[in-house]
Formats: C-alpha cells, structure tokens, sequence
DNA sequence: TGTACATCAGTGAACGCGCGTTCACTGATGTAC
DNA sequence: TGTACATCAGTGAACGCGCGTTCACTGATGTAC
C-alpha cells in the first residue's frame, strides 16, 4: 500500500507541476484540463482522482507555487550573510533571462491579476507574502518593515512592466529601477 | 449619413467601454462576446460589424484603456506644477478605493501579465508606457528618468499585491509604500 | 512460496454546455427624383 | 415636399468546437490464505 500512496503522490506533484508551467505561460483560463493532464503525462479522465475539479487546482497551484517561493528565498536568506542573501533575491527576481521565462516566473508577476479575482485563494497567498516581506526585511538594512514593502512592490512592478515593453532597453530600466530600491550598485 | 456613422461610432465606444470593464472585473478568457454585447445594450450578433475578432477587440481595449490613462496624467501634468500633479497621479492610483474598482483600474495592474501573454498589443502599450514614465519624469524632483522608473515599477506593483492581500493592513502597507517612493509623506 | 481475490490509479468514450463566429433577416434612416 | 428605393446597424437562430466533468473499464499492484 505504502508504495502505491507514494506513487499517487508523484502523480499528484507531476500534475501540480505542469499545470503551474502552463498557467504561467498561457493564463489559467487558456489551459484546459486535457492540456495539464497531457503535460503530466497523463489522460484527461484520471483527472478527478487527484483533484475535485479544475478550480479546486487552481488555488492549489497558486498557494503551493508562492509558498514553494516563500520557502527557496527563507532558505537563502539562512543560507548567506543579510547583503550577500539580498543580492542573489533581487538579482534572480530581476534578471532579464528568468523575466522571460514566464513558466518558471514568480506567481505574483505572472498571475497576479487572475489569483486576485479567486478569493477563496488570497488567504494562502496573504501568509505567502508575509513570508516573503519577512525574508526581505531580515534581509535590509535601516528602516527594515518598510523597505521590504517598498522593495517587494518594486519587484513584482518591474517583472510585470518589463514584460510589457517590446523594447529592451526600456525593460531593462524597470529591472534597474528594482535593483536601486533594493541598494543594489 | 453624417449621423449615422457618428451613431455607429458611438456604438463602437459603447462596446469598448463595456469590453474594457468586463475584461478588467473578471479577467479576459472569463468574459464572452454576448456578456460584452449584453454590457453595451446589444445582441451579441452585431458585434462583427464592429470588430473583426474577440482577440481584435482585446488588442483595441487594451491599447486604448492604456493611451486613455497616460492622456489622463498628461492632462494632470498640464494643468498642475509638478509636485501637485505628482501628488494627483499618486494618490489617486494607490487610492484603496481605486485599488478595489478593478474594473475601472489601470490595465497594467488589473491586465498585465495577460497583455503580455498577447504579443501584437506590445508596441502599442510599449508606447503608453513611455508616455507615462515621461510624465512622471516631468513631475519628479532629482534624478528624473530613473525615478520614474522606480516610481512607476512601485505604483504597479504596490496595486498588485494590495489587491493580493486579504488583510486591509498589509494591503495599505504596500500602498504606503508607493507613496514614500513619490517622495509623498 | 504460490494462488485467488480486492483495490484503485489511470484510460478513453461520452455528456451537456457555452463559446466565437456566421448568416438570413428587419426596420430605421439617408438618397434620388 | 412626397414617394420609391438602397443601405446597413443591429437581431436572433444556428453552426462546429472544445471545455469541464462523468463513468464503465482495465490492468498492475497489494493482501489473504
């Protein structure tokens, strides 16, 4: 029996997994139950095994994507000194190359607007953020609190605008802009 | 036929504006041709003699909600010295009443990362956007240009997670936050 | 250890439904004489 | 000015399609003896 729960579980991840690349990429309304099922490997039917329904993986997905964010930055901020922790934070947040790769991105920048109009989500993604503020913080130096605020705002705006420029230039001048709230160079 | 295309005209705005709150209220994919229609005081047949596409209608929603927006601050920026005009654009973005109406909200927070997923309303947005950060350069004491940046990265994103948060003092932290990046309060 | 049975993760056909789009139509309005 | 005709914005039934969900099934694995 043991094997088998440990099995069902994989299966369970695996389809976590690729629904949360594909609600990334294409939005969660564009990604239809057949097309998560078949990038887990999956068939459609096997579905409702794991899940009670579509919405009911949605909110999974989303809480489970931020907490798993939540939990990589609490991990380098105990791993590295306050600068050296706050430096790979922003700079993986803000480098150009993780900006364009929409699958892996942050929740907050690729789906922020979609996971907002779910409430029976925001609980989950509230206790995600103060996470992320507490990292942040921990991280800052001077007025701790309400730097993180500002330089988590920072972040996520700059991920969301300069996805929006088709001009690389003027992308890169709100990732720029991140990195200065956060006293980087 | 002077009239008439002045009516069909006023018709096509009708559909915009109801298309612009819909899409914003609920999301793009949530919202269809007949609720939009419905949201003009029409039938849903009719809306092929304005528009050639639901995906053409997105593209001009988008677009001009954006351009409607920056002329809005470009008028504040006119009619007011700059620290007031400032303090207009500011407040009245991070407003939380304003933060609550997504539907009459700035699509860069309400839509952007599903305008992003959207390639062929890039330029068009890449263009509003400059004209936003130029007023708020012109608005801006110090280092203008990148002080807008900062600015505008921090006003979208401190919209996005206010909006995120279930908890009314986290979301007026992010908020506030905003408003310090203004050089407000 | 070997055999018979039970379980249940995963399959794939089928369902009703709402979507985007088309089209024959209607009736108010604009033009020609 | 009045009448006959043309135009075309808007109507509403109909279309094919893909969605979320259900369900009878299968076959690999775990349990009992």
């Amino acid at each position: 029996m043991r094997t088998t729960h440990e099995r069902k579980a994989e299966t369970r991840d695996r389809i976590l997994a690729a629904a949360g690349r594909l609600f990334r990429s294409h939005g969660i309304d564009a990604v239809g139950v057949d097309a998560i099922m078949h990038g887990a490997g999956l068939t459609h039917g096997g579905f409702y095994s794991h899940f009670a329904s579509k919405e009911a993986l949605v909110a999974e997905v989303s809480a489970s994507s931020l907490a798993h964010s939540a939990a990589r930055w609490e991990r380098i901020s105990e791993e590295e000194a306050p600068p050296a922790a706050l430096a790979r934070i922003v700079e993986s947040y803000l480098d150009p190359a993780h900006v364009a790769a929409m699958e892996r991105s942050c929740v907050l920048a690729s789906l922020g607007p979609d996971v907002a109009r779910r409430h029976e989500v925001r609980p989950a993604i509230t206790a995600a953020i103060r996470r992320m503020l507490a990292v942040l913080a921990r991280c800052l130096p001077g007025r701790r609190q309400q730097r993180a605020f500002e330089l988590l705002s920072a972040m996520v705006g700059a991920v969301v605008l300069a996805r929006l420029c088709d001009d690389p230039v003027l992308a890169d001048g709100f990732l720029q802009a991140g990195r200065r709230i956060a006293g980087l160079r």
